[in-house]
RNA sequence: GUCUGCGUAGCCCAAUCGGUAGAGGCAAAGGACUUAAAAUCCUUCCAGUGUGGGUUCGAGUCCCACCGCAGACACCA
């Protein structure tokens, strides 16, 4: 055999077009093996990949190959979440219009993602931003509208009156725009909503049978939703002119502590706050300095309790006693009924709120005996009802229901289910977005676009500015339309829809990508749910609540038949990297630093001392993104799957780090070896003529079987629990066990290590699809790895004969022994016994514990 | 503050049901090869599992408390 050198860059593109000439990764649609849909949450077309993106796409990878080759008919598509503000910003920034900038990203991620052998059917490739994508979104989004799942409101938004936008809570920094700079003001304006409460139980209940997803995700998705339950009733209300007719709702968990009620909060934007600041403007004033306030959580978080009391009183319903309402800068309005009772001796809020203002204090739970309770404190524990009249010496938790018994039973109250989760704001005044198929018509209201004129589409010519307002509105001619009921003149919805939507449905389209209905019932209804979904624990709650959600629509719609559409999620971890910042207050790559040993930095070439930040998620914001072209430059796609794969458990926050690389590299280099630098020829290697352990003598020999078949099972089942890193490890193994046989002249050995370095090559294929096909091509092979099945392994060779036999004497490790492994419990006793004997003289034994196929621990004393 | 996850060798990480703490890799040191270096190969070194209790014949693994790190949520009445 001729000795060659490792030389991932001629082979590793030569393999990709092969496969790629045969189509190989073209999914098999003939409905004759079982169907694996295997799917990582799509990219946003940034033009640039980090090595985070990288692990994501390559664990997918892996997890593709292995369950193509174990007989599986795989679907494994890639596409673009290719709406979004980036592009509009780039377009502010460079003139060039969204649509052209996101073409040539995805055109440049493309190439990228394709470097690494990834084994995707492109046939199925889809962009959010065509047309031909979000028309039927348009199509669908209607007929949610028609079952009520879709409506459009007055609601509470930041507004920057700078831009001239809606802007989300995480675009808000400090009270101010994210761009503009400007303060950003609480308006209310026109939005659409989907109905995502409507599902709130069934969001909840379901992620019970998500038994394949993480328990943690699972977590924060119930608390996202946060269902309590409580009592809602109303106050009787007096104000100055009187009875206040509409009175004021309540909700509140704690009906226990009804009798403990000494005043009431309502939100600034509740209609008796307005009351309120009607006729008094310090009212007013005080509103508006809660509104200023703004809605990010940071901002809420540090504001002070404070209040403004108003002239009404409410009725308490049991005492009848007069308690004073305030309006209060805490109360939410969307939350709720926007009012509450408030109970300071059992709420932590209500009792600052009262300490503030002076308000009288009435305890109604004690505590339990032995309890320490904390002084100058609400006590929120459990406990005993005291104060409380007929409700006197319930236990707490019996009172709730006892409490809301009462009012039932008056019929002045009901018990109440309520939600953290609120219905899904999705208008963004933005160009670059799926338009929202409405038309606005002065006469018959909001009309939805007819079908057949869909996709409402949006306009080439456009100037995106970046002011003045959303380009779709200013737009001369695109939102001037006749109304299709009535024909007269009538206006475009000029919002475009939020792009969680455009992900939250495009796994049901990859199924069928050419259809001319939204989903085809038969492909969709075939390949769903996803078998395996793979993405960030960044969008635990987010993305993948929409995307359940919108699968429920879905289906109440009629286009799917599953409840959900996610059967198995791997949340691999985050990739974090060192952050640095010049004296300009400028990022800089790490890739342009040189970290020293001591921990401090400087730049590459400038050779400034920089500032250390703490390692974070890899970001276009923090210019920490580490890319993986120039490793795979330096040393191939299989290496950087191998380290990828290697480097750390795949759902562990990783903290980059290149110094493996090279173990990686090198484990490669070993594996060519074992096939081009044998001492012996390997290419006549033969599928069929692998010896059986029996007919093996040489004990060391029986070992090396054994290894071998061992490897494909620990593989086999690390693959299927997904734990890669170890099956990589399970791997070199091998390998270092088969390097041992490499110049053997023994002819046994030769057979064994020939079967052990195909088995390697077939074990290690997902991982290393490259470097395994040209090495099983060397073995004399005409056939592909991609087109082999998954191998088996011979149950008789993976049984030990003999084992080692752990002898304890008290819990410590006294000998040894080397025993056959199906000793029995007796002879190993007997055995143990003998062994340790001078450790158990003069002692007297009380009890053995005989592990099979362990140890045999000895009790004495 | 609440919830979740994680703390094992200088570093990244293994360790079935509770049963020998070490599989794999990085780094380091020594050696081989080389005119030399790189590359490669070989050998070696290192912890008793964050802390304190408990259960058990036996705890990295189970329970309790605490500490540290990370993430999510956070005035939700």
């Amino acid at each position: 055999m001729t000795e060659t050198r490792y030389n991932p860059f001629t082979l590793e593109p030569e393999w990709q077009k092969r496969w790629n000439d045969k189509n190989v990764f073209k999914t098999d649609t003939s409905g004759t093996k079982p169907k694996y849909y295997v799917l990582e949450m799509f990219p946003y077309p940034s033009g640039k990949i980090h090595v985070g993106h990288a692990r994501n796409y390559i664990v997918g990878d892996v997890i593709a190959r292995f369950k193509r080759a174990q007989g599986y008919s795989v679907l494994h598509p890639l596409g673009w979440d290719a709406f979004g503000m980036p592009a509009e910003n780039a377009a502010i920034k460079n003139k060039v219009h969204p649509g052209k900038w996101t073409h040539k990203n995805i055109e440049e991620m493309k190439t990228d993602l394709n470097l690494f052998g990834l084994s995707i059917d492109w046939d199925r490739e889809l962009a959010t931003c065509e047309p031909n994508y979000y028309k039927h979104q348009q199509a669908f989004f209607i007929d949610m509208y028609k079952k009520g799942l879709v409506y459009s409101k007055e609601a509470h938004v930041n507004w920057d009156p700078v831009d001239q936008t809606v802007l989300a809570n995480e675009q808000v920094v400090d009270g101010k725009g994210w761009r503009s700079g400007a303060p950003v003001e609480r308006r209310t304006m026109k939005q659409w909503f989907f109905n995502i409460t409507r599902y709130a139980d069934d969001l909840l209940n379901d992620l019970e049978g998500l038994t394949e997803w993480p328990e943690q995700v699972r977590t924060m998705q119930a608390n996202w939703i946060g269902r309590s339950e409580g009592l809602t009733f109303t106050f009787d209300v007096t104000g100055p002119e009187g009875q206040y007719a509409d009175g004021m709702k309540v909700y509140t968990t704690r009906p226990d502590t009804i009798m403990g009620v000494t005043f009431c909060s309502v939100a600034p934007e509740h209609p008796l706050a307005a009351e309120t600041a009607k006729n008094d403007d310090s009212a007013a004033a005080f509103i508006k300095e809660c509104q200023g306030l703004g809605t990010s959580e940071e901002a809420i978080e540090k504001a002070e309790k404070k209040g403004y009391k108003t002239p009404f009183t409410a009725k308490h319903p049991i005492t009848g006693e007069d308690v004073p309402i305030y309006i209060a800068n805490f109360v939410l309005m969307g939350y709720g009924t926007g009012a509450v009772m408030a109970v300071p001796a059992h709420d932590e809020r209500d009792y600052a709120f009262a300490k503030k203002y002076d308000l009288p204090i009435k305890q109604v739970i004690e505590a339990p005996q032995g309890t320490e309770v904390e002084a100058d404190a609400a006590y929120t524990g459990a406990g005993t009802l005291v104060n409380s009249a007929e409700f006197n010496g319930l236990d707490n938790d019996k009172a709730k229901s006892a409490v809301i018994d009462w009012f039932e039973a008056k019929n002045i109250g009901e018990r109440t289910v309520n939600y953290r989760l609120r219905d899904w704001g999705i208008s963004r005044q933005r160009y670059w977005g799926t338009p929202i198929p409405f038309i606005n018509c002065d006469k018959c209201g909001t009309v939805p676009v007819p079908k057949d004129q869909l996709p409402v589409q949006l306009p080439e010519d456009v100037e995106i500015t970046g002011h003045g307002g959303n380009p779709l509105d200013l737009h001369p001619s695109w939102k001037h339309v006749d109304c299709p009921e009535c024909g007269g003149k009538a206006v475009r919805e000029t919002d475009t829809m939020d792009t969680f939507v455009d992900s939250s449905w495009y796994y049901a389209r990859y199924t069928c990508v050419d259809s001319d209905l939204p989903l085809d019932p038969e492909a969709v209804n075939h390949w769903l749910p996803v078998d395996q979904y793979i993405g960030g624990i960044e969008h635990a709650v987010l993305h993948l609540l929409y995307a359940r959600f919108i699968t429920k629509a879905l289906k109440e719609v009629g286009y799917v038949n599953v409840k959900e559409p996610f059967k198995a999620l791997l949340t691999q971890g985050m990739v974090l990297s060192p952050c640095y910042r010049d004296s300009k207050g400028e990022y800089i790559n790490p890739l342009d630093v040189i970290a020293h040993s001591d921990g401090t930095a400087t730049h590459k070439e400038t050779g400034e001392k920089l500032e250390v930040l703490s390692n974070e998620k890899m970001s276009k914001s923090k210019n920490n993104g580490v890319p993986p072209k120039p490793l795979v430059e330096t040393y191939g796609a299989d290496t950087l799957r191998l380290f990828s794969m290697f480097c750390a458990p795949i759902e562990r926050t990783l903290e980059w780090a290149e110094s493996g690389v090279d173990g990686a590299w090198r484990y490669l280099g070993r594996v060519w070896g074992l096939v081009n630098e044998a001492g012996f020829s390997l290419d006549d290697y033969d599928v069929n003529k692998h010896l059986l352990i029996d007919d093996i003598s040489d004990k060391k020999l029986k070992d090396l079987k054994r290894k071998i078949h061992k490897t494909i099972r620990k593989v086999t089942s690390d693959l299927e629990k997904m734990q890669f890193n170890t099956s990589v490890a399970a791997c070199m193994e091998l390998a270092n066990t088969l390097g041992e046989y490499r110049n053997t002249q023994d002819e046994t050995a030769q057979l064994l290590y020939k079967e052990g370095v195909a088995s390697l090559l077939r074990v290690l294929n997902p991982v290393a699809p490259h470097i395994t096909e040209e090495l099983w091509k060397q073995l004399g092979q005409t056939t592909w790895l991609v087109e082999e099945e998954w191998p088996g392994y011979d149950e008789n060779a993976v049984k030990d004969d003999e084992i080692t036999l752990v002898i304890q004497v008290n819990g410590k490790l006294r000998e040894k022994l080397t025993v056959a492994a199906d000793i029995s419990k007796e002879d190993a006793e007997k055995e143990a016994l003998t062994a340790v004997e001078p450790h158990i003289a003069g002692l007297t034994v009380r009890k053995t514990i005989v592990v099979p196929g362990r140890l045999v621990n000895i009790v004495a004393n």
